[in-house]
RNA sequence: CGGGGCGUAGCGCAGCCUGGUAGCGCGCUUGCUUCGGGAGCAAGAAGUCGCCGGUUCGAAUCCGGCCGCCCCGACCA
């Protein structure tokens, strides 16, 4: 391509709003720009690279044995009913009307369609396994797009579903997925950690999501490097040791109410009396669940994970409760509260608090708490559940080598669904004894322009971007330092024929701009390789050849006919 | 949804407090000079000042309402 020919906007400013890296540069090497909130257009350097992240895609979907279908991004309301996700998901899912008033939704995920083919025309087990994909927009009612293409309410996701007779089936789709997604992010140069996740509102047993470290991310992960142990904060577990519990009494007398006028908080009860540090107070949390009042008991330091909470009791539908609803229910206000006797309502633990002695915790009365609690003793009452969240350097649950939190962006999720779909939908098949039975399934998701973006965040340097050669939308920039002297001109353009020949994706920066320009340029769109063919090189029948993110500033030469091998050495 | 900020030329911004008919840098067009890491000079094109209403002789500026975008939080397959 010919760069004076070329919608390539690169911008000299950084947009305005924008704050991950990858946004302020996909804005301004030209790859999108903003239409609103969470949507963005796609120029043509971003569309050759997600024309080849697709094409890995497609090769290792291809490897695993499945097959590319295409489906309606726009469903009717029905399908979605059908599976029960119609009043489960809530406010992500964008939901339309037709002119007839028949409601519709624009596809966030696809389990409804694809299983709906499935009950249609997959029968017999003989049929299975199958895998299916497609590569299609998705749309998601964010609450809050950010960081550009990294959260958008419009996106591009390619989207698997699988099909088999039973679970050892499933377990094998899903290694595949697994495997198959291992290698799409090796080859797009991305080494993502995968981690067990939360399955949320898609429903099933077990998911694995794909996360890469970058400091634009918005999900925290824990890591250990003693067993290579990784996990979503929303699911890790860790070793709360070391912080009290050698110190418990082997026995306490009963709990014994004591005034506390001025401390409200953790800290400040901490701060006024030596037997109550944080580790050994019990903080009482009011939730409103499922319209109805919870307590939840976590030791003193400890956070409430509510992604967590949700799992334990199996709702989404939770909020703190707020002041008026905490004084009813307890008849005291929040720096006060404690379980102790506490009968009326649901009361859940977090584990770090299981045979815990000597605590101390609110009584129930402003200005007043209780010590000597025996947890065991003095709450029967409570079931037991892990709902808080781990600290950065505790002990790993597998090894207890201190465990590390990592920011990370999701770049990948694949779901074990089970008969979740099939079930509701009544998608059967005979089996070999001619029993109907529900395909059980699993869904397989990987954000290709999440990709895109995520690469950037992981390769990029001051001057701009610096594409790995397997997804750069061209292998070699060929910038001549002066067009109009005929030498370089000339070189130039034997250059572009003779890489283009060879099959390379060649940029020829034929514009009339200066080198300063030129460089900068080449260097922000981030092509793996620049060829100058300029006057000191050319003086001696060579050109410079620059590799892109290469700091050695060693400049390198190579003589004219070698460069189309040399290219191909460097790019294999 | 709660808190904060911002909407003025394609992009980045000033002007608003203290009302008088819009400006700077980049980019763009033309010419001349220049030519190895975002050149210089000169001339030029380009703006419903987010929208609606109000106050006023007069509103980018003051008042009210609405819309949009960004950030923090909540939320998030």
């Amino acid at each position: 391509m010919r760069w004076s020919q070329s919608f390539l906007p690169t911008l000299r400013d950084d947009p305005a709003g924008a704050e991950a890296a990858s946004h302020i540069l996909m804005v301004r090497a030209g790859l999108i720009r903003q239409l609103g909130a969470g949507l963005y257009s796609y120029l043509p350097l971003a569309t050759r690279v997600m024309a080849r992240i697709e094409a890995i895609v497609r090769e290792e979907m291809t490897a695993i044995g499945g097959q590319e279908l295409r489906l309606p991004a726009l469903h009717p309301a029905e399908i979605w009913k059908e599976s029960g996700r119609w009043d489960q998901v809530d406010a992500t899912l964008f939901r339309l009307q037709d002119r007839r008033g028949a409601d519709m939704a624009l596809a966030m995920t696809a389990e409804e369609v694809f299983t709906s083919i499935a009950r249609d025309d997959l029968a017999s087990y003989r049929l299975l396994p199958q895998i299916w994909y497609q590569i299609q927009p998705k749309f998601r009612d964010e609450p809050r797009p950010k960081s550009g293409v990294l959260r958008g309410r419009q996106f591009l996701m390619k989207d698997s579903y699988s099909f088999d007779l039973d679970e050892a089936g499933l377990a094998e789709s899903f290694q595949k997925h697994h495997d198959a997604y291992r290698r799409v992010y090796e080859r797009c140069g991305l080494e993502p950690i995968p981690v067990e996740a939360s399955s949320g509102t898609m429903g099933g047993s077990e998911s694995v999501e794909f996360m890469a470290v970058c400091d634009a991310g918005e999900d925290w992960i824990v890591t250990c490097d003693g067993c290579g142990y990784a996990a979503n904060l929303e699911k890790a577990t860790s070793r709360h040791g070391g912080c009290g519990e050698a110190d418990d009494p082997d026995s306490c007398p009963a709990p014994e109410k004591f005034a506390t006028p001025d401390q409200r908080t953790i800290e400040e009860l901490a701060q006024a009396f030596d037997f109550a540090p944080a580790t050994r107070q019990i903080k009482t949390l009011v939730q409103v669940v499922d319209g109805q009042p919870v307590l939840f008991l976590l030791r003193g330091d400890y956070e409430l994970n509510d992604v967590k909470q949700a799992d334990a009791l199996g709702t989404t539908d939770q909020r703190p409760a707020r002041p008026e609803e905490i004084e009813k229910v307890l008849g005291a206000q929040a720096g006060s509260l404690g379980a102790v006797g506490v009968e009326e309502i649901e009361v859940y633990a977090d584990e770090s608090l299981r045979g815990r002695r000597g605590m101390v915790t609110g009584a129930n009365e402003d200005g007043f708490h209780l010590r000597h609690v025996d947890v065991e003793r003095d709450l029967p009452q409570v079931k037991w559940v892990d709902v808080r969240s781990v600290v950065e350097g505790e002990g790993c649950s597998n090894c207890g080598e201190p465990i590390a939190l990592k920011k990370t962006i999701e770049i990948g999720h694949i779901f074990k669904l089970g008969v979740r779909y099939s079930e509701p939908m009544r998608a059967r098949v005979l089996t070999a004894e001619g029993k109907e039975t529900p395909l059980v399934m699993g869904s397989y998701g990987i954000g290709i322009d999440r990709i895109m973006a995520a690469a950037i965040e992981a390769h990029h340097d001051d001057d701009g971007i610096v594409w790995p050669k397997s997804i750069a939308p061209f292998d070699v920039v060929v910038s001549p330092v002066k067009m109009k002297d005929e030498v370089q001109r000339d070189a130039a353009e034997k250059l572009y024929a003779e890489l283009r020949e060879a099959g390379f994706e060649v940029l020829l920066d034929d514009r009339d701009e200066r080198p300063g320009v030129k460089f900068k340029d080449a260097d922000l769109i981030g092509v793996p390789f620049r060829i100058v063919p300029g006057p000191r090189a050319l003086v001696n029948g060579n050109v410079e050849f620059v590799t892109r993110g290469d700091r050695s500033g060693e400049k390198e030469e190579v003589p004219l006919g070698d460069v189309v091998e040399e290219l191909r050495r460097r790019l294999a």
